[in-house]
DNA sequence: GTCTATACGCTGATAGAC
DNA sequence: GTCTATCAGCGTATAGAC
């Protein structure tokens, strides 16, 4: 059996993880945390002796989960449009989570605030993600379920950058266009056939 | 003949803009722009009163540059083509700062934190922008020059969403894939002819 | 592991002299 | 308009008792 209370670290990481995507990295501090988990201020520095420890612990899972997602069995039965979709829910799930903002695009808006080593985990997660969608994307055209011009590269970071702001546009407009908008991404890539 | 010191508010826009653009609101404070202006403190608070009165003041005078910007003579000569490839190179203006982000997504991805006033703005600018690119696109396309399928609102979210967040994705990679994002989500519109 | 207590710089902000 | 002086509160962070 597991006690309640057990692992606060990973009660810790969950509540950070969605303020950090709620009001961004200079936006929330341990206070947010602790009056939400009902303990002291202290007792997150012993989990997190510093914040940014507290920023790399929430990247390097979110690296570990996409991973995770990505190479699941599941995914392995897909075919690529079916992978492509099963991406656009996954940025949808921050929608849903109150109007959120993904994790990269959180991280690179406060870029030159961060320190040294969340810079780096923030590089590795994006490069994660990018190689995974423009592998996607390669392996998609060749198999002709993908039509599009030019470097599947650049095709990757037009995707990841349109879901990405898009998450962001609809903050300061109407959340119900979050759906047509990837609707319209979809469409600039499968083929017609 | 205008002192140099003349205008100081307009200084303190200037610097405030440029570090809301590089570190986000909550990543800047009034002692950078005091330390960058070589004034005091309490100098910025004479010209404006609270933080949100300056963040104000910054998104009122982007609306305005870019309400000048969009009826300008010299843009009113231009076909629709040649007006999104204005729009292009006006977001790419950002990239050359240094890698900054665009006003529009550093509002965003910290909107929730925001005292009310800056939201309200913040959505009349990003409504007065996709206005613009709506109407562009919409006109653009019964001429002829653009070729999309849909409506051309949701058409202009995703354009509006991959330059945003494109701008935010090469400060985690590379900023010379920023070009290349940007002839591909091009090449998306334009029609074929 | 969590607590109390404490440190201390930075933050936005005000009062009043010049 | 800009200055000095000052403020209360919050930020991250540490020491040491339980």
């Amino acid at each position: 059996m597991i006690p309640a209370k057990a692992d606060t670290r990973r009660q810790i990481l969950d509540i950070a993880e969605n303020l950090l995507l709620d009001l961004g990295y200079n936006g929330f501090s341990y206070k947010h945390i602790s009056s939400a988990l009902g303990i002291r201020n202290a007792s997150i520095h012993y989990h997190f002796p510093q914040k940014s420890d507290l920023g790399v612990a929430i990247i390097q899972r979110a690296r570990r989960r996409f991973w995770r997602w990505s190479h699941s069995e599941e995914m392995q039965k897909r075919n690529p449009l079916e992978k492509l979709d099963a991406f656009f829910i996954l940025n949808k799930k921050f929608l849903h989570a109150g109007g959120q903002c993904c994790l990269g695009g959180v991280l690179e808006t406060c870029f030159k605030t961060l320190p040294t080593d969340m810079q780096m985990e923030t590089q590795a997660f994006i490069s994660d993600m990018l190689g995974w969608l423009t592998e996607l994307l390669r392996d998609g055209r060749e198999r002709g379920a993908f039509a599009f011009p030019g470097d599947p590269q650049d095709q990757a970071i037009v995707i990841m950058s349109s879901l990405q702001g898009a998450l962001q546009v609809v903050r300061a407009t109407d959340p119900s266009l979050f759906e047509a908008a990837a609707r319209q991404i979809r469409k600039t890539v499968k083929s017609e056939k």
